[in-house]
DNA sequence: CATCAACAGTAACATTTGTTACAAAAACTC
DNA sequence: GAGTTTTTGTAACAAATGTTACTGTTGATG
């Protein structure tokens, strides 16, 4: 483990915090699909990427579904840290986009780490930072963009993501997680289609240049 | 200012903390409408809200604009406070709701005090914390809700920041801040009349019951 | 008081998005 | 391979939202 861990954060902490992360930390790989986390769970471990990717989902009381933005590689959740204080419930769904592998830190050591470690705060610091322009970011698209600009977005942030510009998803899905209906997605990817900036097949999308 | 200071934010910070706060902050007070910060501004303060309401907006390039979230007593500013370490630019616009008293805090200290005092780990923290919350909730707004029910919302949280059921905007301005065309606002407006909701005035409206 | 600008009401229409319904193709099951 | 399920395509329509245009009212200003 120490190895990875170096990898992705090994220029972000100083010696003895790497080591503290290794003693207390467990290494887990999750498969693509894997639920991390569920909205109302209590959250116990803070989770540090070490490779692959996590979809963050936003879910209301009727279903409806609408995705936040990926975490990636030397990302944390900071919606799970803003949580680990108040022992709150989560309000969010997360999960793996890909296989991927994280290291679970208990909660507690978030307190006491950034009294003793100014990496670890600074760190926590600009997770936060980026979060928040995540979701500006995110509040921008619904707010601002209308439906096709929103789904090019979506099909960019997808390549950029799993590095590949397959897509794999049904309609359906992208449908959830742009919070519409297949019909409507169905009806625009057609329309890309046309202008030759994607070409559609079962179960995926191939992106031309978008 | 010490005894202001103490009753908004006494049971948080310590005396020593206080203290400080009290040495190197500046007391200011600003008149409803008053712009505090602007995009694309450098950020060199953060404000701790002592009373009144700051009205937080995105706004894109385009000059759309969109009503995030209030700040108001016991509040602080956290993408500010994102903005203090990274020295980034302001990504977004407040203005005061009403008149308003705070104090500026120099961005140097928010480390400092990070490393010396538990508290104000923990206010940072938790303010970080209700920040995402507020944004969670404004995305949940824009796309999980339709515009009436938009409007009623807003409407709702413009009589609890005032403390006041008579609202004192133009349709124009609320057709601003979310991001819609004055006569869709008329129109709705028009609508929660004739059910005996509102009554419509000119430069204000009377709430009744939402 | 006459003039003007800001504000609000409303109709008519355009565009975007959502819904329903059905058909065809592909993949999977037995 | 017959039957079934999943996925996609598409038409027709409905609802929500946005736009344009014009009106009257109000309050401010000279």
């Amino acid at each position: 483990m120490i190895k990875e861990l170096k990898d992705s954060y090994g220029h972000l902490f100083e010696d003895a915090l790497l080591d503290e992360i290794s003693r207390v930390g467990t290494f887990k790989e999750v498969p693509e699909g894997f639920k991390l986390m569920e909205i109302g769970q209590y959250i116990k471990v803070m989770p540090l990427l070490i490779s692959g990717a996590i979809k963050i989902l936003r879910n209301d009381n009727d279903g409806d579904e609408l995705l936040l933005y990926f975490l990636e590689r030397g990302d944390t959740c900071a919606v799970t840290l803003s949580c680990c204080l108040g022992e709150t419930k989560s309000q969010i769904r997360a999960i793996a986009e890909m296989d991927t592998k994280l290291i679970m830190i208990p909660i507690g050591k978030m307190e006491e780490w950034a009294a003793k470690y100014k990496s670890w705060r600074r760190f926590v610091f600009q997770s936060y930072h980026e979060r928040l322009l995540e979701m500006l970011s995110t509040i921008d698209s619904i707010a601002f963009l209308k439906m096709d600009e929103r789904l090019l977005k979506y099909l960019r942030d997808k390549v950029n993501v799993n590095k590949n510009n397959v897509i794999h998803n049904t309609h359906q899905e992208i449908a959830y997680e742009l919070h519409t209906s297949r019909v409507v997605i169905s009806r625009l990817l057609k329309n890309l289609e046309n202008q030759d900036k994607i070409k559609l097949h079962r179960n995926n999308i191939e992106v031309i240049s978008i």
